[in-house]
DNA sequence: TAGATTGTTAATCGATTAACAATC
DNA sequence: TAGATTGTTAATCGATTAACAATC
């Protein structure tokens, strides 16, 4: 009486493969708002009430965890550490993915510092720096190393996950040291457009951009009020 | 000949308010693009030569320019400096934008020191952390001042945009705060979803989003090479 | 004029949403 | 059984892309 696609019960690795990529970005923001639920002692949630604690429409939440699998009970709605689980494990977050961080400024120190890595999966292994002047200098519990370590490091930690946060002008040569140590995933903090081959996976957060597009809004607002 | 919408030459701030949120995202990644062109002593780059350095294909690149106006020249390409203009001006980065940091932690120490704010019209005007022990503090040149001073700061400078770089429990409380001194539009850091007004902007950038969504498909790449 | 490149069209693709049958 | 809520459908909306007429 099922559907085709939802015939394989259990979705192996496989045939769970085509998740769509809006929904890939919306399952961290599920995932916490049911540990903030599991914290606060809620045992059981409805589609409604998940969704409004991750800021999203019902119809589309439940669109998306059906991707995943039916893993809610009609008339009752979700176990709440079971989705967790089931989340968790979609993304891949139940297992340690250790991180390495090029660039020890100010942007690199916080986010050797931030607690929201570790928590979710993500274990910071080394801090490199090109400049000298800061090796042995402690950030975070972690000596900043030289650059010319990358490959050790890599390959000692089986790091698959790079961090960027050096200066625009130094990113590329980043990514390509890193990607040729076997670097697959590149998170890039620095305002640069990195070209890396196709199985490697950039993922670009830039702090003036965002700014940017609120400007453009903020514009138009103060605009409609003058004319 | 043209088409209805093309008619009003140049557009007015009226006509040209209905560009896509996909294109206003990017028209910041243009403007960077174009800036990089033009301290290279470019001055004429086609549809391609500007795709190519912002990372997208050009046929998105035109279609984009084209809700802002007829900017280039047929056979010829983009003038650098007066494209760049042109987009800076809708962005709305030609003017001074007055911003307020609050939370002066490991991250919004590195966004004080942000140089790439001030190059692109924002100015952070002042610095703000419950945490009496951080007043009186200087960072990036600026005092930290205590929360209770952001009412008369909003309204001395004119501030319209707020940047929450507090601990997930605070946010919510500074933002009701923003909001209540009359800030419209919020980049938020911390890890927890606002509830704001209609008329409020909220942006948010999510440090360990991101690398979730980089650990799910590295996560697929290592599963396919195993099965 | 011939070559080059824009601006626009139209087809395609992917994401969102409301509505509701299935089912606890 | 009656009420509640999921999982899915189908319609709609918005974004992307290739192709090309317009035009420098």
């Amino acid at each position: 009486m099922e559907k085709t696609r939802a015939v394989t019960a259990r979705p192996s690795p496989e045939a769970a493969r085509d998740i769509p990529e809006a929904t890939v970005a919306r399952l961290p923001v599920y995932l916490r708002a049911l540990t903030t639920l599991s914290e606060q002692g809620t045992s059981t949630c409805s589609s409604e009430e998940l969704a409004g604690a991750a800021g999203v429409n019902s119809a589309k939440l439940r669109k998306d965890l059906s991707y995943l699998g039916s893993y809610g009970t009609r008339g009752v709605g979700y176990d709440v550490e079971y989705l967790r689980y089931q989340i968790a494990r979609e993304i891949g977050v139940t297992q340690d993915w250790p991180v390495v961080i090029v660039g020890i400024g100010n942007l690199g120190q916080a986010l050797a510092n931030y607690s929201g890595f570790r928590s979710r999966g993500f274990r910071v292994v080394a801090l490199l720096d090109a400049d000298e002047a800061r090796h042995d200098e402690v950030v975070a519990g972690l000596e900043v190393r030289p650059f010319s370590d990358l490959e050790q490091i890599v390959s000692d930690h089986a790091v698959a996950i790079g961090v960027i946060a050096t200066p625009a002008v130094a990113a590329q040569d980043v990514a390509d040291r890193m990607v040729a140590c076997g670097i697959t995933s590149i998170l890039n903090f620095a305002p640069s457009v990195l070209s890396v081959p196709e199985q490697v996976d950039v993922r670009k957060v830039d702090l003036s951009i965002e700014l940017q597009i609120l400007a453009y809004h903020e514009q138009r607002k103060t605009q409609g009020a003058a004319s």
